[in-house]
DNA sequence: CGGAATCCCAATGGATACTG
DNA sequence: CAGTATCCATTGGGATTCCG
């Protein structure tokens, strides 16, 4: 689940669903992440790292750490020198498509001159 | 905007329009902030704070305010003694309920036992 | 190529108390 | 009722370096 522990610490005090879902998905880069994976259905990580136009080798590797974890994203690895890594999104992350297509277009919308992707 | 001015300090580092959205309404509590308006249409603070439980005043104001700056949610105040002040979304704000509504399908159908609302 | 290991830090979240 | 005012703590994001 990637989370911490705390979060249920009080079982009268549950989560709604919209806020469980942010505690999946609700770090800086990983909607980011998840639509351009919906998007481009498949990538390796270096295309991913340069879609994703400023994030940190740490923070991208963490964000899909627990992303997989999670079951929202797939990697896949063949074992070869040097390594091809892929990702992609994992059925419960493909359930994810139709919003995360509706928070790019109200982006896309609104913006005035952040970038097209 | 309600946003650091380093994020567009360098022109030609533009960010794609799904990170110009998650610049408005990622913060921690603004996405279930949004999906209770949608839900409830219009809510004095006291009601919106009850129903996400967890959250603090202090929290729950900057949150509020940062999304009235950015025209995604409307505040209306009478001056009366003691006050009633309500929130509900602006016409930009009502354009994320596709979206707000997908992110809530997919928590509630994945949680196992975060409460329902 | 696709990371891992460190270390760092500002920003955001949060606790508490108080008020017009 | 609807917030302010302080202050503290966390943590996630980031820079840098190195590696199989």
């Amino acid at each position: 689940m990637a989370k911490k522990k705390s979060e249920f610490e009080n079982p009268y005090e549950e989560k709604c669903s919209i806020v469980y879902a942010m505690s999946l998905i609700g770090a800086k880069w990983k909607i980011p992440v998840l639509w351009h994976l919906a998007h481009y259905e498949i990538l390796h990580y270096n295309e991913l790292k340069r879609h994703l136009k400023g994030v940190t080798n740490t923070v991208l590797t963490r964000c899909l750490r627990e992303l997989e974890q999670d079951s929202i994203v797939l990697r896949k690895s063949d074992g070869s020198v040097p390594p091809s890594v892929t990702y992609e999104l994992t059925d419960l992350g493909k359930e994810l498509i139709p919003a995360l297509n509706g928070l790019y277009k109200w982006g896309d919308d609104h913006k005035t001159n952040a970038s097209k992707i």
